[in-house]
DNA sequence: CCTTTTATGGGATATCATGGGATAACATGG
DNA sequence: CCATGTTATCCCATGATATCCCATAAAAGG
């Protein structure tokens, strides 16, 4: 389970410590590297693991052949998928291109997401978390309905 | 079952005892650690076993993966929500932020809920609670006359 | 009372995040 | 096939932080 949000740095390599609670549990799913992608809809990249990968390229497999999203999904997880490795202080080692995606200069913030976890810079992730709350606030009843049932 | 309230005091390590009720109820549902997460709606910091959080988190990942609300809910959830481990002397470290949401100084407030309990600054708690009563007294008179009609 | 559990304080130790040098793998052009 | 520059790995050092462990005080229970 990822959960919680860290703030750690960029060196000037490139290489950013992922937080040990979220490597334990990488660790724990038997992975010793992990799956990041753009996100299609936010500036953040997202991480997750190998077997979760594979997953979303089935569900978009499974998208109607003439859904014009398919071809988009699959480019946007496919072909801009990266497979990072740890070095032996738990580094990795991030995607230039993925960076600026998310706008990431020197600090990164690393966001649970339950089974996933995401990678943003950290004012922009300020803004989108409160609107995300709003949003939240409104929403949550119905999530619960639909976890009851 | 979390119930009576308890105060402690936080030392400057930032680490609290959490009430050994609470801790062996938690013990006999065979966890070693808990989570917690900032209320929504109160300045409390709500707390509750992982089996909690696990059924939520799966609830949202049932969630179409390109759907919006999925984001919304997972950084709602999962960001906000922190685990903590228990010490050998039954203690958790809390993390700052939580406590500033809760207003949380040198002493706390556990709080009882049943399956989960809170943690408050105690005035702020006596605050928050007699306005309760009274929105509970007002409302009871209102149940009370309609029910009378 | 006396014993046991609980709450609290603080020093010692381990873990974690970070920086940077040294070495190895790689691709490219001659 | 070699030379060279680039990039990625590996390794060790260090400061900060969190965790472990022991000591003591306070409270609860028999």
């Amino acid at each position: 389970m990822f959960i919680s949000t860290y703030e750690n740095k960029l060196d000037k390599k490139g290489r950013v410590s992922v937080p040990a609670s979220y490597r334990s549990q990488i660790n724990k799913d038997g992975f010793d590297s992990i799956i990041c992608y753009p996100s299609f809809t936010l500036p953040t990249i997202e991480f997750c693991p190998q077997s979760r990968l594979d997953k979303i390229i089935e569900a978009i497999d499974n998208l109607n052949p003439f859904d014009e999203n398919r071809d988009i999904f699959a480019t946007s997880v496919a072909a801009n998928s990266h497979k990072l490795n740890f070095d032996s202080e738990g580094r990795v080692t991030m995607v230039h291109k993925l960076l600026k995606h998310a706008n990431i200069n020197s600090k990164v913030l690393f966001v649970g997401q339950g089974k996933t976890f995401q990678m943003w810079d950290p004012s922009n992730f300020k803004r989108f978390s409160l609107s995300a709350q709003k949003k939240a606030n409104l929403k949550r009843a119905e999530l619960k309905w639909k976890s009851e049932n």
